[in-house]
DNA sequence: CAGAGATACCTTGACAGATGATGTATCTCA
DNA sequence: TGAGATACATCATCTGTCAAGGTATCTCTG
């Protein structure tokens, strides 16, 4: 994990929502995508990832259920509400801007 | 300001250090360069930006000195090191990564 | 069958960066 | 004279991250 944590800071939440827009899933299948998107570089921890879930739950972004009992470790799935994906694409809208406003403001002036 | 200020955590001693490449500067002109850059969009806290200069100068990252006594309130001048150079093109590297990281975390998947 | 390793979830305490609140001092201009 | 801008600074608090620790189940190998 190259990536240094502060400056994905913020997003977390909305890259766990751009996963439950897909459909429903749990936690550790979730990070296993992130860390496949990624190539590795960039996976959450996992006191991270279950405070981004209780943060979500409570904020009515999510909901989540215990998983049928069929074989393996128990799971809980989580599925975003429509509050969620109203938000996911607020977020979305939001990272658009700030990625022009990051480079604009690390871009040295040119004169 | 309407960015969050937790998306741009992390980018604070970057966006600094972006100021002090094109030459020595005081803080609030910095801070007020940052606002002009983003059209008001965005600027930090004094609180913020303080924080983050005594952060840069004990990690080596700036130095500082006194402005000639001229008129108006005094001034702390923050030059850029060798050092703090190198942190920056870093930086700048490390945001190129984690925008292509942040666009493939939060598009939905096509097909 | 024992034991290692993977899967899967969860909590607690500590830490770091951002910030609201507050304070200081100087200069300009009406 | 007093309001408002300039300019710097500190402190307490909040929030997100994460190391460390814990639980339980399943699979595979010897």
């Amino acid at each position: 994990m190259s990536i240094s944590a502060d400056i994905l800071r913020g997003h977390t939440d909305t890259i766990i929502l751009t996963q439950l827009v897909h459909g429903d899933n749990y936690g550790y299948e979730i990070n296993k995508n992130v860390q496949q998107r990624t190539a590795g570089k960039y996976g959450f921890k996992e006191a991270t990832l279950y405070t981004a879930f209780k943060r979500l739950e409570q904020s009515g972004f999510i909901t989540s259920y215990w998983g049928e009992d069929g074989p393996g470790a128990r799971r809980r799935y989580y599925a975003i509400t429509e509050l969620g994906r109203q938000k996911w694409e607020e977020n979305c809208r939001e990272w658009e801007e700030t990625r022009k406003l990051i480079d604009s403001l690390i871009a040295v002036e040119k004169e």
